[in-house]
DNA sequence: ATAAGCAGTGAATCATTATTCATTTCTTGT
DNA sequence: ACAAGAAATGAATAATGATTCACTGCTTAT
């Protein structure tokens, strides 16, 4: 035996794997993971097609890296935004704008995870993604129920609800046709984002402001 | 000159046509627009392969033509209840639940209208929808603003925020890889559209009931 | 009956990319 | 320096289905 595996070459094959990593990220924050192809990724990478499947089973899985990668980050900047300071209601909104003004900022990798049309691995994978928002929703609608901020209502459904309503209204303004021609002025994110909130608090709280 | 079309030739291939349609709905409502291979519902329709495209111009055309045909019976049936009598709150609410309901009827074909991932023609056939039923709720919310029964409110943002509420309330139960195979009972259903409806019409009126 | 022209046919073609794998290049321990 | 193995390569392959088109067979008007 000649060959046998070392710290250097562990690390070197590390580093190709995540630069095959960052590359599909930018594809696919670039154009939606449609249009990453995998020649395009093995180019940007600077390593040949093949290698690509020594480090991923194959693009599917790739992909469900990327996007549980791109997800787990979203996911836990909204749960950071409900550590702050307030009741319920207030960290819910922080939360929602939380999610709303992300997806806004970075539209073409919102529109990827929301709502482009995937293989049905990646489906299954956007699922998880939705649970996980509704799942942290959900935790503190009962804690405002505790609290006696929000009344009393079927907190797995509202919390479904209000992940539909965002990614429902973010849809059309992040559509990729629309995207990056049109760019749409910040004031009007804001009013969008702030309309988005007032019906979900309503929803949620049944209650004007 | 000796071949004239005919009346009876037109209608011929009208029928011919029909049947075309008819199976790639059946196709549809039973297994999604993916899974609707040209080859089956050529086989269904009893004629050719070649035969389809004399009567389509592409696969994506004829799905076009089923997306546009099964979305306006829906849009319709929505319309309708919007003339119940009450006042728009009211009529707002029977049109929601007739939205929720049916998807829960026919739970395949509403899957692949709402969800199932599908090429760009098609999602824009998708939008054109989702902005049908925004319409006709948007309208019956500045109705309901005029008469008071409904706070004043951006009404364009709430449709769209009460469209993305229910689609995402169905996604879960209608997705594919439940439905069939978990049968949702009666009561279940009845519960689901009930809390959906109930966070919508707070979102709409911000009052609890 | 016949010829002209259209409709129907379905096997063969095409297009697109992910994936493979025989070959080459590089690493390592002796 | 060398042999043993591992990693990288990328041209060739595979798989999938939509689409085509040269041909067959009906319909029609005379």
């Amino acid at each position: 035996m000649a060959y046998r595996e070392t710290e250097k070459m562990r690390q070197r094959k590390a580093q190709a794997r995540q630069r095959i990593i960052d590359c599909t990220y930018e594809c696919v924050a670039n154009g939606g993971f449609r249009s990453a192809r995998i020649t395009r990724i093995a180019g940007l990478a600077g390593v040949a097609t093949g290698t690509i499947y020594r480090h991923f089973e194959s693009r599917e899985d790739l992909f469900a890296e990327i996007f549980r990668t791109a997800t787990q980050r979203e996911v836990d900047k909204v749960a950071e935004a409900l550590t702050t300071d307030g009741d319920a209601a207030v960290r819910l909104e922080a939360a929602l704008r939380q999610f709303a003004e992300r997806a806004m900022r970075g539209p073409m990798m919102a529109w990827a995870l929301i709502a482009e049309p995937v293989d049905p691995k990646l489906e299954e994978e956007r699922l998880v993604y939705r649970r996980a928002y509704a799942e942290l929703f959900e935790k503190a609608i009962r804690d405002g129920i505790e609290e006696g901020c929000i009344p009393d209502q079927d907190a797995r459904q509202s919390s479904t609800c209000l992940v539909g309503a965002i990614a429902e209204s973010l849809v059309g303004p992040l559509s990729p046709t629309l995207a990056g021609q049109i760019t749409i002025a910040d004031i009007d994110k804001n009013k969008l984002v702030d309309s988005i909130i007032r019906f979900c608090m309503q929803g949620l709280t049944g209650t004007r402001r």
